[in-house]
DNA sequence: TGTACATCAGTGAACGCGCGTTCACTGATGTAC
DNA sequence: TGTACATCAGTGAACGCGCGTTCACTGATGTAC
């Protein structure tokens, strides 16, 4: 987070860039599981060992291309979502797309934070803040009349409780059925770009450009847009 | 298919189930990419070598344990839906929680499929069909009143096109609205199974048994059952 | 501004391990006559 | 029913490969006085 001043701090961070990127390039090759530090630092030119100067084990540097990725397609939505008068209903459009050019763009990155898990890696707490980084840009979206809206569902005590200790923690004042409708729209949205990249769509509606617009509409209708 | 006759035939059969038995175990261990077939047969009390009188590769075994997957997901939702006299939206419903119910009692083997694409690994023709059987199972459970209802919705002709096609090769009279909507509840069932599967409920709605059960009424209305 | 010492990056060898697949082989089971 | 031959299952050794991580080390960069 401090500048670096000294040319060895200068040194450190690029090289430390220059590990994530090829790390990310071996992703898209080999995927999560074949990601391997001795090919990492082949391809830099490097002998393994040095990277433990970089990373202190291998699941530490996957940590830090999982946060990443999180990050990167946060950001993407959030940028989607930079331009001043737009209505809701075009904002929430955009957010999604972007959400899914970014994912098309990085497949292998999207499969490492929304595809199956790691076995025998576990997920530190680090990724859970960027990880909510596209909800919450949806969220942002909505007016506040549109978070409001009463609805008649019947609801289950306990769930209501669920959401709305989740909407406390996100400090937004929202209506519990539209907080659930949001989590099954934002749910819809990874779930069709899963089915896209992962194949589920072969046969049916692949290419799915199409059916992502129309699903985009669909959902912005469902949460009350 | 054919039913075995020889002894010898006989211990083919019961080795092969074995050996994809103790696949499936180590599936739950290791993830696919860490299934090996020297493990498998060190389990097994046999030679590394030997499984190739059974399976002429890593990735032939991987297939079979692929497409027994889709057909055991697949099964379980049929299984949940033999009932006679049922009403559609109970028929929905069980055949929701049921896959979910597979899913959650099979999470490697759910990974497999429904999780990210195994890098390397080309799946083959024979995936497709057990593939769709719990999408099937969805629309056997629909009246053809709830395929035929028409919607009042704007509807891209290329995209009417892709849906038209899958409702012929399905061999279904349907409504390409109501298509579509049973394509996006479809992708609503896989993907919040995966989400919760997959850890990306925790913090919201983990644990997720009330919010299913909301999101499989959500999705009957969508449908219009 | 110059020197002495501490910090750090990168090396190269080694440890201990695992993997998929091939191949020539032995011995048991099945088949045709 | 018995014999001769063909088929098949399983062995054990080998090929050629890759991996993460540790450790004692050299030499360059940075810091304090």
């Amino acid at each position: 987070m401090t500048a670096p001043k000294t040319a060895r701090a200068r040194a450190r961070a690029e090289l430390t860039k220059e590990i994530k990127d090829e790390a990310r390039r071996q992703l898209a090759e080999v995927g999560a599981n074949g990601l391997s530090l001795r090919a990492v630092a082949r391809e830099l030119g490097m002998v393994s060992s040095a990277l433990y100067r970089y990373f202190p084990s291998r699941d530490h540097l996957l940590t830090e291309l999982i946060v990443d990725a999180y990050n990167a397609i946060g950001e993407a939505a959030e940028q989607a979502d930079n331009q001043p008068g737009i209505a809701p209903r075009a904002r929430w459009s955009r957010i999604w797309h972007a959400t899914r050019a970014w994912a098309k763009d990085h497949p292998h990155e999207y499969a490492l934070i929304y595809g199956s898990p790691i076995p025998g890696y576990q997920a530190p707490q680090d990724t859970i803040a960027p990880a909510g980084r596209v909800a919450r840009a949806l969220i942002n979206a909505m007016r506040l009349e549109d978070l409001r809206t009463p609805r008649q569902e019947i609801l289950d005590p306990r769930l209501r409780e669920q959401v709305e200790t989740v909407a406390e923690e996100l400090g937004v004042d929202i209506y519990a059925q539209t907080m659930l409708r949001l989590l099954t729209a934002w749910t819809q949205l990874f779930g069709t770009i899963s089915f896209e990249l992962f194949g589920q769509y072969v046969g049916s509606v692949d290419p799915s450009d199409l059916y992502f617009d129309y699903v985009t509409e669909r959902m912005a209708d469902y949460v009350g847009l």
